[in-house]
DNA sequence: CCGCCTTGTTCATGGGTGTGGACAAAGAAA
DNA sequence: TTTCTTTGTCCACACCCATGAACAAGGCGG
């Protein structure tokens, strides 16, 4: 069950965020269609956390650096280090496509780091953005991770949904596509997801976090490339373990 | 009306915050006082919009970096100037109290940017700590910056509330104290709202945002030092903005 | 100044949601 | 293995809160 009021707070952070400028009552509930009176509820608790505040009088709430803090207290506890955010830039630069860094999140991937490709036509991601875990390369590079329990119990609530021929439809696929990167070398995933999408992924742990290197971009550009892309994410990924 | 879940959202992100390493589903419910179901939706909602995410399976979830990301959209924005958080830093160092930003929010004060004393008897405040505005010398100094019919609109939502026996009990003995503060060239609290507590402020006009620049500490170390220190911000105050 | 329109605020109520409890799954102990 | 405890997941229902509607307060044009 999803809680409305909670992914209220999210969409009006994110509505501040791609505005730019305090927003009063109206314009809030005008531009995310919501109830006026909901509006002044919900805008009423984030002000008296002292999340919100009143840059001019009369021209509506804005958010207080409050929420700064807090995501850098939160995110320098578990930092990424500066080696593989580097190891991004570079692999961009290389490859000309969208490089980034996913995490498990229940039977989804997310990616927690992205350094996105700067040709027009690319794969298109941000942090916070999630795949199904089953059928993405990223996805199965952290399963790989895993203990066999651990991914069982997470590969049973995957509801298995054909996204286009090459899908996998059963655990037993899953596990054997593992099994085949494992000894490959690499994780790929060719228009298993989305059509036209192709990745290429390495596990990643670091200080015993299950994460995925990923490269990715149209399975055109991707296609011919796979093995010598894996090779050189390999070499980064050894020399960014290393420092 | 407060809405419950968009504070419980707050709440755990302040949790996880101070907790700084991911926590399992029972950790939230227990630490926080929630029911297992109800944390079960909330954590889900969370994860699902890609805010939260499983560092290492079975150990529980923390927020991915797409807060940050988007608090810092949100910051970058309305930023202050680099010149600003250096004067805070001056005023702390130079007299050894604690020195803030504070702007309108309703009929609150509240700590856009502070910088505390490091003495360990100290005025103890955070960004996005409230006050009232109207018995605070930073609430002045910012409603003294308003137009006479907001600032009015402002002062007929207030609970006037005794904290002491300074506590101005009534809107036209607010509206004293501001002409008075005007003339004399600075915002001063004595005690009115916290015993013990006193504050020196200006107002900070800063690309039409209406803000107050306050210095604050225990009233024994201020009292006699206020008309230095009001000269010294002033000052700064003059430095920075034509900077 | 007076209307008119927009914005902000309050409140009673019924539809949606938080929650207790039942169940399932995974460790822990034996 | 089996049993016991802990943790995670699901669901129906009572209750509470989101909301529509009414009201108050500004703002604006005439």
């Amino acid at each position: 069950m999803i809680v409305r009021q909670a992914a209220h707070v999210l969409e009006l952070l994110e509505y501040f965020a791609s505005r730019r400028r305090p927003a009063t009552l109206s314009e809030v509930a005008q531009d995310l269609g919501w109830p006026r009176s909901s509006t002044f509820n919900l805008l009423g608790t984030l002000a008296e956390r002292g999340y919100l505040y009143e840059p001019r009088a009369r021209e509506g709430y804005y958010p207080t650096p409050r929420l700064l803090h807090l995501a850098r207290e939160i995110s320098e506890a578990e930092p990424l280090p500066e080696a593989v955010t580097t190891l991004l830039r570079d692999l961009v630069e290389e490859t000309g496509e969208t490089a980034g860094i996913a995490a498990a999140s229940g039977t989804e991937a997310v990616f927690i780091e992205v350094c996105e490709s700067p040709r027009p036509i690319r794969y298109f991601a941000r942090v916070g953005l999630r795949m199904p875990i089953h059928n993405t390369s990223c996805g199965r590079a952290i399963l790989s991770q895993m203990g066999a329990t651990e991914r069982a119990s997470v590969l049973r609530k995957v509801p298995f949904e054909r996204f286009g021929p090459a899908t996998p439809m059963s655990v037993s696929e899953v596990e054997a596509e593992i099994r085949r990167s494992v000894e490959r070398g690499w994780f790929q995933n060719l228009a298993e997801f989305s059509q036209d999408l192709c990745g290429v992924s390495l596990p990643l742990p670091l200080g015993g976090r299950q994460l995925a290197l990923v490269v990715a971009g149209p399975l055109n550009r991707m296609q011919e490339r796979i093995p010598a892309l894996a090779a050189r994410m390999r070499r980064g990924l050894d020399h960014a373990l290393a420092a």
